[in-house]
RNA sequence: GGUCCGGUAGCUUAGUCGGUUAAAGCGCUCGACUCAUAAUCGAAGGAUCGUGGGUUCAAGUCCCACCCGGACCA
């Protein structure tokens, strides 16, 4: 079922949603990204070939207006978006294996030949047709009364709404509106979560309206490859040059795309569903392509309990985030505290009470006493011995952690943080229990300080491998510490069972999760 | 205006087909321990389950209305 690469690995394309190149990236955009990251590494652990794609959406009048405002020309505006992004994304550890970005000519070429494609094949899929309307130039969509206050658009109250009559291409989307009703109910995963899914049955139920696929005076744009009957040629409009991006990234038209296409998983947020199960498989239905296996819609992230937005000053800056106790941590909070299923909440109170909890107080000290009483009690390296009873209940979190990672469920990746944080609690358990530190008291009781010991050093190594995909930088300090062979990224996922620490040489370093310096007065 | 999702302890959440004292983590309080990053372990306290009706022997769980938050569509 799942297509092969040469080397009979399971392959696993993901994307995220192209960011608009309209203004820098934010606590939402990193949300997804890390995201998809995360089940980018961890599908990498399982071993998949996996690619992940992230990218630019950069054409539209509201780029080019923007640019032109700071008087600089359209591609050298995105291209110094484009270069904050990638720092961005650098600077959080996102292991994407591509970066599209929608003015790049392959891309351009693909989008006309995708339009081509379906005019070839259902030739009556795009039609001429003239629109009058007030337009806004902040929305790049034209206006109903509902939307305008005070010949204003709620949502740019400071541009003015201009009166337009055009002609344009449209898409004869409502035609797919039965193949999609049978998509959504004949595949019911193919957009999870199911709540979704719902809102997406309910808006096929209401019916479909056609969607225009070119617009005149969008010079920054991929020309419409299509000449209207009155010889104008117009820009193409963004559902026909943003979506098709999945597509144009592994190298359609050209030879050799389909060993990539379909994509496995795309991640995208709740308020572009539509775009994305809608439009996107109705255009691919038009041009006889295969549909992608699968729509995944996360939630919102809200900033202390506020929607975040720029008019509104409520934001989050990234890199201070990071700079708090590194990519890592922040990575990990923010996947523990909002559920990737549904909206969650964001506070910097929140970030230390997770980390500190969660991450120095748990996780950090955990490593810290288990690495000090081998130095301390077998000088520092690991003795052999047979896992005990108790690690047992291990197992369980394990499956409980891939439940919640490879998709089977929904992509619950804050679950599978839970399972983690459920061993590294039973493992501290364990230590109060067995008190291993009275047990060294007596000589007698050797053998049972050793198993003891070996015990944790393999919990912690195990827990390690689960939390790379959260963690990559952070684990393998741990994992060196340890004294464990090679890396933890490196690791086999499903072979944690063979993971014995038996001869290794464990060496305390600095606190890979130091505590935040004590009362951070502001 | 319409559709959909959510509203459970201070905070974040779990609550499967309606059924015994509504669960967990964090925080707060108390106790224990000392290997460890003043970390850890244990215990206790803490919830009119958004509001008001209704169905039922029984509702956080079903129905209706309303309020609040969110997404989408008009």
């Amino acid at each position: 079922m799942t297509p092969r690469s040469k080397h009979d690995v399971p392959r696993f394309y993901l994307t995220t949603a192209i960011d608009y190149a309209n203004g820098d990236p934010h606590l939402g955009h990193a949300l997804e990204k890390i995201g998809a990251d995360v089940i980018a590494r961890y599908r990498r652990l399982c071993g998949d070939d996996v690619h992940l794609l992230i990218g630019m959406d950069e054409h539209g009048q509201k780029v080019q207006q923007t640019a032109a405002k700071e008087g600089v020309a359209p591609q050298a505006f995105t291209d110094a978006i484009a270069e904050r992004f990638q720092a961005i994304w650098a600077r959080l550890g996102i292991s994407y294996d591509q970066f599209i970005r929608t003015t790049e000519p392959h891309h351009k070429a693909g989008v006309q030949a995708l339009i081509r494609l379906i005019a070839e094949r259902n030739p009556d899929d795009f039609y001429e047709r003239s629109y009058t309307g007030l337009y806004c130039v902040g929305c790049e969509a034209f206006k109903q009364d509902a939307d305008i206050v005070d010949g204003k658009c709620v949502l740019h109250a400071t541009r003015t709404l201009e009166e337009v009559e055009e002609r344009n291409w449209f898409f004869r989307l409502s035609k797919y509106q039965g193949f999609l009703q049978n998509l959504l109910t004949t595949n019911p995963s193919f957009i999870e979560p199911e709540s979704r899914r719902n809102e997406m049955l309910g808006l096929l139920a209401q019916g479909l309206e056609d969607i225009s696929a070119s617009r005149a005076r969008l010079d920054w744009a991929v020309p419409f490859p299509l000449a209207l009957s009155n010889g104008e040629t117009q820009g193409t409009y963004v559902w026909f040059d943003a979506l098709p991006n999945y597509l144009t990234a592994t190298g359609f038209p050209d030879a050799g795309y389909e060993a990539r296409w379909p994509a496995d998983l795309h991640i995208i947020g709740k308020d572009i569903t539509r775009f994305h199960v809608v439009i996107w498989p109705a255009m691919l239905e038009a041009a006889g392509l295969p549909l992608p296996k699968q729509v995944w819609a996360h939630g919102f992230v809200q900033l202390g309990g506020e929607r975040f937005s720029k008019s509104a000053g409520v934001k989050l800056d990234l890199g201070e985030a990071i700079d708090r106790y590194g990519a890592d941590a922040f990575r990990y909070v923010l996947l523990r505290e909002v559920p990737f299923d549904s909206d969650g909440n964001f506070s910097w109170e929140r970030f230390e009470e997770r980390y500190t909890s969660d991450l120095a107080n748990a996780f950090g000290n955990l490593a810290s006493r288990a690495i000090a009483m081998v130095e301390k009690y077998f000088d520092g390296e690991v003795p052999a011995a047979a896992r005990p009873e108790a690690e047992l209940d291990d197992d369980a979190e394990i499956a409980a952690y891939h439940a919640g990672m490879d998709g089977s469920r929904g992509w619950l990746l804050h679950e599978g943080l839970a399972a983690v944080a459920r061993m590294t609690a039973r493992a501290n358990e364990y230590t109060a229990a067995t008190t291993p530190w009275a047990v060294a008291k007596d000589p007698a009781r050797a053998a049972e300080l050793a198993q003891i010991l070996a015990s944790l050093i393999r919990r912690i190594a195990r827990q390690s491998v689960l939390l790379a995909p959260f963690m990559p930088t952070k684990v393998e300090a741990v994992w060196a510490q340890l004294g464990a062979p090679g890396t933890a990224g490196g690791q086999r996922i499903t072979a944690l069972d063979a993971l014995d620490p038996a001869g290794w040489r464990v060496q305390k370093g600095e606190g890979v999760f130091p505590r935040p310096a004590p009362p951070a007065k502001a």
